[in-house]
DNA sequence: GCGTAAGGCTACCCGCCAGTAGGTAGGCGG
DNA sequence: CCGCCTACCTACTGGCGGGTAGCCTTACGC
């Protein structure tokens, strides 16, 4: 009935090896969000890149290494990004604003970046768990010496400075968590979510600064 | 020179069906909660849990099925302690802390279950993401509640219950990531960590339903 | 036009590990 | 003391998937 011919797994067309490492990097970072480290398998990335495994393996190396260039390659894009949407000489607040937005908008932008960096990046022991580990650690570092800043401008002194570590700590998890939500919420703007987080760390810290502290109402241990 | 006889595989002592059940589950959740679902051996777990594999596969089934026990059963253990701390009556705020405080003492003295259901249980495909994140979501809805609560009663309108939800999200995600933060600080108290969140989080949002919120001072798209 | 190197492929290997077949042993009812 | 059920084991298989050996084939330089 089908005059189907099998189609003997037409060549791909010869390109340079630079563009050809694009591709195959793309095609692993869609997979690779798609269905976490250990689940995706070369041979599908390399069907969704449209060229066969060995060039995988001669351009980029083991499945590690190929995840580990993912990795390095979105890690870059996003720290480029959010940089590239803070302007230095402006006060704390709204540097962290500014630096809010562009995360933000990367998210919305590049979501398969974001699920691999974020979600799959951890389930692969050892050296890439340290890796984004310690982006994450010099993220939450930024945000505590703009809270710190902010803190001892305003005349507070060692306490913020020590708490600062935790409360940065639960402020990228709260924008990081802001992002998840966000991905099931795309019409929600890239502002407004900055906002939402300003208006909750951003006040709650002034109170703290200002003196005004919540504690529980009744004595409890 | 070593007279070590090669030790012929002591056989476990004979135990009902119940115990074994709960070493078995122990020692997946221990082995899970170090490698993850797909770096996990059945091997490792049947070893660790000084059994040998069949009596898993006769007991608990198949490691999908194995690992969904684990998760059912430590959310349960996770739920219960968070609603064994928390008292109806009280407050919204009263009742947000004493959760926040449960919450931190469970992580603290299970890091294990926790980090299992935080970190693993999304790297499983499918049904287990989905219940997972139905907890998760549960929870958000449960804090939303609270939140949206305390905004009518301050006669905050459509508003709150709108941005609400994200706050919600922002507001779970700070609370896991602290609890990340304060596996490596053990030697700060449940109490501590809870005051931070709600000086952060109920203080800011106090400030959104007297009207007071953060803006950028520039003009800005 | 023709050599040659870089781009590309098919077809295979092999280790690891989830899952099983089939057998041993020990306690409890009779 | 005898059978028998349940707890428990050793020892295997089957296939999935990472990784490779060895061979085409196209474009570009000369």
């Amino acid at each position: 009935m089908s005059e189907e011919v099998p189609r003997p797994a037409e060549r791909a067309k010869r390109l340079p090896r630079a563009v050809r490492e694009r591709q195959i990097l793309d095609a692993a970072v869609s997979v690779f969000s798609r269905y976490g480290y250990h689940s995706a398998s070369m041979d599908e990335i390399s069907e969704v890149a449209g060229v066969s495994k060995p060039m995988i393996y001669t351009y980029l190396g083991s499945k590690e290494d190929l995840f580990g260039a993912c990795i390095r390659r979105e890690a870059t894009r996003l720290l480029e990004a959010v940089q590239d949407g803070i302007k230095p000489d402006l006060p704390p607040d709204m540097q962290l604003w500014h630096g809010l937005r562009a995360f933000y908008r990367f998210v919305a932008e590049y979501r398969e970046s974001w699920t691999v960096l974020h979600r799959q990046a951890m389930t692969v022991g050892g050296a890439f768990a340290a890796e984004i580990t310690d982006m994450r650690t010099r993220a939450i570092e930024l945000v505590a010496a703009l809270v710190v800043s902010a803190g001892t401008r305003k005349g507070l002194g060692e306490q913020a400075e020590f708490s600062g570590a935790g409360l940065s700590a639960a402020l990228v998890g709260a924008a990081e968590s802001l992002a998840d939500w966000a991905l099931d919420h795309p019409d929600v703007s890239d502002g407004v979510l900055a906002s939402w987080l300003m208006n909750l760390v951003w006040l709650g810290f002034n109170d703290l600064v200002e003196g005004e502290i919540w504690k529980p109402s009744e004595s409890d241990d």
